[in-house]
DNA sequence: CTGAAAGCGCTTACAG
DNA sequence: CTGAAAGCGCTTACAG
């Protein structure tokens, strides 16, 4: 009923052949005579003949399917990083599977096992999930890369980005323009980026300017947040001539309240952001741009490379964000 | 060897039973003996095996999944379309099999084509597909819904937004605060939303405010094409007391040139958009906002209840957006 | 170059 | 309540 669409066994019969005939043209496979192959063509035509994936996907045992498994598909990052996923699966010919796990983490297992038997190999961004659900939720040997995972479980690739080269990075352009009181608005504790981010700020000024205070705010990575922290920061009358966030929208917090009280960016205090959100070439906000279409093609990449075993041996890598320097930190 | 993970006939040895036994406990059938099911589970749990779903598929012609193509999946508008899918997808627990068209006909078709065998029914974005196109890509009769599909062929339901009524509202929020002379920045040519935005705004001055002069210019949807019309607008000396983009962006263009020139909106000249983005709010511009993801999640609850044969007939269904009034228009 | 047959991993009448 | 068997739509050795 649902399916009443023509079977292998219905080409065969018209095209009067085997069926094995036909599943040869349809496999391209060069044993076949030239007049066969017509005869199949054609009758598949007539037919409107599409093959049916389940039973292809059976008997070889490949789907030409990879599984996504993302914690949400909320934003910007998201819709880039499955942007890219996609440009990479639809060039090596392969369909996704999506599922978002809403950071519930019995339901990333759900969702893997649910696709088995559907996918090839699965790319997963789920950090709620241990090598050992991993180990539960993945068919047994089927490859999958991780995004941003904690931890290692020296069985997977894990891609992630680089915080610290990033961090390393705007310091180091923070200080060369003569800033001496950089505050770091560091983003919320239990994320796995604002951690790094926070603790390469720290090591990298103590690294490049060891006379210089290490100051960082706790904020929660949201722009109203950031606000209040800025406020707070003002009226401690604390000195500062830099502020640099571990995230864009907290920055773009930052700005807004050093505008409303009317100190100038960047001449008396400079504004920096991480992420490179599209806000933040509107406003004109230097920040670290993730090229997250990128990291989603890699991540792909990377799982096509290991389902044709031409993969090199799986280990952490580190995408390294690049220094977008616009109007907030601009002059000296 | 890509597939080692235990089957069904593994759990059935392992248990002592009939392949027939372990599929009654898997699918929840009544008529099993209560120690049969507990040593079924048992076993199932000590090999840790998860049912294959493309031999399901096989078997029972269902594959609880659904297709989604989409012309893109560029910026915030396909992430909210994708997740509001995902929400009704895994609501009614089913998965999600995703591909692009990327503007190309013959790939949509391909595409679908693709999916057959691994999914129950599809949601169709691509706008160059004729019916035809339709008819030929889609198994036959598999249900499949459509978004913003051009043409009716009566077959499928068609869900698109309401643009005549988005724009009446506005049209009719502009009139209500005093404004006279209303320009229209229309989106491309091609666009159908932007065609049926500009017709509806010619139509409803006419009959709003016959007396009014309509005065159309057109755009391309983006900002910088709009900061040019507008600047033209303004050498060309005309007067002008409200602009009203068929998207946000072009009233984003037109607010940074007014802004730039000196014009004091909504003092001078009001300003309004179309779409809600998040920089719309962010830079409070009074526009027309489209639930995006309700958008998605109602193409997929219409398409379970057509896949449970709980559908009422298909139609063409216009989701009206509702007004936002921000700092851009609010002054009278 | 071609066909008959087994098999992929499930489900589901059909008997018992 | 349970099992043997057929069948879902393909692919792929195996003969010929």
């Amino acid at each position: 009923m649902a399916n009443s669409s023509a079977t292998i066994r219905d080409v065969a019969k018209l095209a009067e052949l085997s069926v094995a005939s036909v599943s040869r043209v349809l496999n391209g496979h060069g044993n076949v005579h030239a007049d066969t192959r017509k005869r199949v063509l054609k009758a598949m035509d007539t037919l409107g003949y599409v093959p049916n994936a389940a039973a292809r996907s059976l008997s070889t045992a490949r789907s030409h399917a990879i599984g996504i498994v993302l914690p949400d598909l909320h934003g910007e990052f998201f819709s880039e990083l499955v942007r890219g996923m996609d440009m990479a699966a639809s060039d090596a010919n392969y369909m996704m599977l999506l599922s978002t796990m809403h950071a519930d983490r019995e339901r990333a297992i759900q969702a893997l096992s649910a696709m088995r038997g559907r996918i090839d190999g699965a790319i997963v961004m789920a950090p709620q999930l241990s090598p050992e659900d991993l180990r539960r939720a993945l068919p047994a040997g089927s490859p999958a890369v991780l995004v941003n995972s904690p931890e290692e479980d020296g069985q997977h690739h894990n891609l992630r980005i680089d915080n610290r080269g990033g961090v390393t990075l705007m310091v180091r352009h923070l200080l060369a323009s003569g800033r001496k009181r950089i505050v770091h608005l560091a983003g919320v504790a239990e994320n796995l980026d604002a951690v790094e981010r926070k603790q390469a700020f720290c090591d990298t000024m103590k690294a490049l300017a060891p006379e210089l205070p290490v100051r960082v705010l706790d904020g929660d990575f949201t722009d109203t947040g950031a606000e209040l922290l800025v406020q707070q920061l003002l009226a401690s009358g604390e000195e500062f001539d830099a502020i640099f966030a571990a995230n864009d929208m907290m920055a773009l917090g930052a700005l807004k309240v050093l505008r409303t009280i009317g100190i100038s960016v960047p001449g008396q205090v400079a504004v920096a952001g991480f992420d490179d959100i599209p806000l933040a070439s509107f406003l004109d906000l230097t920040t670290m741009r993730i090229e997250i279409s990128d990291f989603g093609k890699r991540a792909v990449e990377r799982l096509v490379a290991e389902l044709s075993n031409d993969a090199p041996p799986a280990t952490l890598e580190r995408v390294t964000p690049t220094l977008i320097t616009r109007a907030t930190t601009a002059s000296g």
